[in-house]
DNA sequence: CGTCTTCTTGAGTGAGCGCTCTAAAATGGA
DNA sequence: TCCATTTTAGAGCGCTCACTCAAGAAGACG
C-alpha cells in the first residue's frame, strides 16, 4: 500500500509484490477462512512478525489481495470488457467467451476469487464475506448500468429489462465460475456461454 | 441412520431428527467448517459426547445431513421434476422456475447446500469437499441422461448438444443459488430461469 | 563512530478447535 | 434385586489458530 521506498531503518528483505502472489495463490484455491498464517508464511518465505509488520494482519491481507487481484487482468477483465466495446452485446459476448477461457486457466486457481473465496466463513469473519459480496453487487450494478446506457442508445428495446438481464449474465457467470472449480474445462464453459448469450433479446445485433 | 428402537440400555433423551434437523440448518447456513461442534450442541441441545455417540464425528454428521437434505423437497426437487415430468423441456422449466423459489425461501438458508457448504475447506477436509462435489456432478450426469432421452425420443434435434445443454442448465442453477446467498428475491430468480430458457434449442415444445 | 529507525527471528501467548473420558443415571432382562 | 447396556453431564485432552514480543541485525544520518 503505502510505498514510500528505502526512507530509514533495516530494509525489507523480502519482495513484497511476490509475497502479496503467493499469498493470491493460496487464498483463491482455499479461500479466506481455510488459509492459515502458517501456510501463507511458509508459502511467502517470511516469518509471522514480518507478515504483520508489512500487511497489519489477515484481513488487511486478504483485502489487499483482492484489490491487486481486481487490477490485474484476470480480475479486471470484464470492466475492461465494458469499457472497451462499443455495444453491450459485443461488452457481454466478450465477457462470457472470456471468462470461460480465464476460469479455466490451469495457469492458475479455478474460477473467479472474489466469487470463491469467502462463501463459508464465520460470524467474526464476517466481515470479509461482506467485502467480497459487495464487490459482485458492485460488479452487478455496472451490467445494469451498462445495459441501461444501451437502451438508451437504441441497442436493446425499450421492452428490454436491464436488471433482469444484468442479473441473468451475472448468474450464468457465477456460475460458470463454480463448474470451473469442480473441473469444467474452458471447452465446456465456452460452450455454456454460447448458450447463455442466446437469452439477449432481440437479434438486432 | 441405525434405526434399532428401544433396545436395552438407556433410552436417548433427545430427537434424533429434530438434532439432525437443526445441524441442517447450521450446515447449510454457514456451511461445514465454519459450524462448530459447539455451535452444533448448543443448537442441537444435546452435549458433545451425546453428539459422537448418535452421530460418530463432525464428518459423518454432515454426510447425514446432506442425504438427508436430499431425501427432503428441498433437495430432491429436480430429481422430481425430472422423473414427474413428460418432456425433458417441460421438466428444465419447471426445475429452473422451482429452484427461483426455494433457492430464495427465507424459511430457510438461501440456495442450496450441495453447492454451497463446502467450499472453503483445508486439506484434511477435502474429503467433505469432494463429496458434495460428487454429488453436484451425479446432478450433472442425471440431466446430460435426461436430454440424451429427449435427442432420441426427438424432443430435441439431432443437432443439438445434451451435455452442453446440461452443463449450462446446472450452471445458471449454481448461480442461482450463489444469487440466492447473496440476497437475490424470488422476483430476481424468476426473471432469470425465464431468461436462461431461451437458450432452449428450436421452439418445438 | 554512535544513534535512530525499521525489519527479522524464534519463542510463545490465550483462545478455540474436534474429540474423549469418567462417573452417574436410566433402562431391560435374568 | 442385580447386572449388562447405553446415554448423560461435565471436565478436559492435545492441537492449531491468529497474533505478539523481546532481542538482535541492518541500514540511514549525524
Amino acid at each position: 500500500m503505502t510505498e514510500t521506498r528505502a526512507k530509514r531503518g533495516r530494509p525489507r528483505e523480502f519482495d513484497r509484490a511476490a509475497a502479496l502472489t503467493a499469498a493470491t495463490h493460496l487464498f483463491w484455491e482455499r479461500g479466506y477462512a481455510a488459509t492459515s498464517i502458517g501456510e501463507l508464511t511458509e508459502a511467502m518465505g517470511i516469518r509471522p512478525g514480518s507478515l504483520y509488520a508489512a500487511f497489519r494482519d489477515k484481513k488487511s491481507l486478504f483485502k489487499e489481495v483482492v484489490h491487486s487481484y481486481g487490477r490485474s487482468p484476470v480480475g479486471a477483465f470484464m470492466g475492461v470488457a465494458l469499457e472497451e466495446e462499443p455495444t453491450a452485446h459485443a461488452a457481454f459476448t466478450r465477457i462470457l467467451r472470456e471468462a470461460a477461457v480465464i476460469y479455466s486457466d490451469p495457469a492458475h486457481p479455478a474460477g473467479c476469487m472474489t466469487i470463491s473465496a469467502a462463501t463459508n466463513v464465520t460470524p467474526q469473519d464476517a466481515e470479509v464475506e461482506a467485502f467480497l459480496r459487495n464487490l459482485r453487487n458492485e460488479n452487478l450494478d455496472a451490467f445494469v448500468a451498462r445495459l441501461h446506457l444501451a437502451r438508451q442508445a437504441g441497442e436493446l428495446s425499450d421492452a428490454a429489462n436491464p436488471h433482469a438481464l444484468a442479473a441473468y449474465f451475472a448468474t450464468v457467470i457465477q456460475g460458470m465460475s463454480q463448474r470451473a472449480r469442480d473441473g469444467a474445462a474452458a471447452a465446456e464453459l465456452t460452450e455454456t456461454a454460447e448458450l447463455a448469450l442466446a437469452a439477449w433479446p432481440a437479434a438486432r445485433h
